[in-house]
DNA sequence: TGTACATCAGTGAACGCGCGTTCACTGATGTAC
DNA sequence: TGTACATCAGTGAACGCGCGTTCACTGATGTAC
């Protein structure tokens, strides 16, 4: 790679980091200025415009990006749980550990979910049904180990669902919490998890 | 009541209308201004310092409405239920019924959660907190008069809250769906939530 | 290797725009007598 | 009931500000020969 196209992907990159670092608590990504974020990557605004059309083609870079964390994560977790067994204790653990060491990509994630573009709001429902699928198939396979009575396509993927959305709204939860908290969030899920995973497997009439 | 006072907040609840009215798929409250709002009431933009210190202060003004039809939802869900006696059912669909009868103000509970002032934040986690609250008392009751095992006080915290979490997110999901989605999204949403109910109380090893 | 030209990331000036907020005002409504 | 004064919701002009975007430019890097 020449030294001029080095130099363009840094510059890139000081973007994307500009913008990431620009979300917090308090900010939403729509409030996030294109004048704003040069200002923060220190560049000039005009020079955006090398790199991305607006700040809504931007965003879409940094949701990819989410999405490839998110991704990484599965790999892992999976691989943890077939080191160790623990199959809802490691996955929530493993997502709790993502989320302290991309805590700007996750909150993207967790909450632009709504109030972007249509088409930024799609990208981040893509990764999220993703994530859901694989839970789906995770469960389907696992559904041979173990004696627990099988349960319909269309329990599965109503149980894979919840316990996204349980492990999500803990996530967003936690991205603002102190370390403290957040053992306490991560208990209370683990212990939904097994609820729904239980309740979906050995249901009874009321 | 004079009618320079009723006049007066008259044109209050136009700016509240307003506000409402422009949020939607595409919009959070953030992104609103003070001129779009006094704007869409019909109002000079000088004349909203008569009702409101700010947009934040609007904002506040709005969720605790917001609040109000959530309390007005919990009564009247607990009326049906002492009729018909089928929990879960009747709860999911009174709230899908506010949902569609109060979409805006919804709209502002369930994704407003995020990216404000802190003030506006602690505000709608407050009413979110008095919805798990109640639903906790509720099921603390109830567990007389069925014969489903005890459960810790803890447990069934962790329980109203995840049912609390999967009803919300149910009602996100729903509020930017056509009639027959909303169908699916409501059978969905109580088969996870009998998944919860019932795994909370009929607990199974792994 | 050296030279002449092409490319293109980054720039500074400039634009028009919508914003929040202030201010002194107006004129209808309300109040005191 | 009639009059004189007080109140105050709503206004229009004006402000300074940060915004997104355009444009012609510069000068270092890359390429052809």
């Amino acid at each position: 790679m020449t030294t001029r196209t080095e130099q363009k992907l840094r510059t890139r990159r000081s973007l994307l980091d500009a913008a990431l670092e620009l979300l917090s608590a308090e900010r939403v990504y729509s409030s996030l200025s294109l004048r704003e974020v040069t200002r923060t990557a220190g560049i000039a605004p005009t020079s955006f415009y090398r790199h991305f059309d607006d700040m809504n083609d931007l965003g879409l870079a940094l949701v990819e990006e989410a999405g490839l964390a998110l991704r990484q994560l599965l790999r892992k977790a999976r691989a943890r749980i077939k080191e160790k067994g623990t199959a809802i204790d490691t996955s929530v653990e493993t997502f709790m550990e993502y989320l302290i060491n991309h805590t700007d990509h996750f909150r993207l994630l967790l909450r632009e979910h709504t109030g972007n573009s249509k088409e930024f709001r799609s990208a981040i429902s893509l990764e999220i049904e993703h994530f859901v699928t694989e839970l789906e198939e995770y469960l389907k396979l696992r559904s041979g180990d173990t004696n627990a009575p099988a349960i319909t396509l269309e329990e599965r993927h109503a149980l894979a669902e919840a316990m996204v959305i349980i492990v999500f709204n803990m996530g967003a939860t936690a991205l603002d919490s102190t370390k403290k908290e957040r053992d306490k969030i991560l208990e209370k899920a683990k212990l939904q998890l097994r609820m729904l995973y239980s309740g979906a497997h050995y249901k009874r009439n009321r």
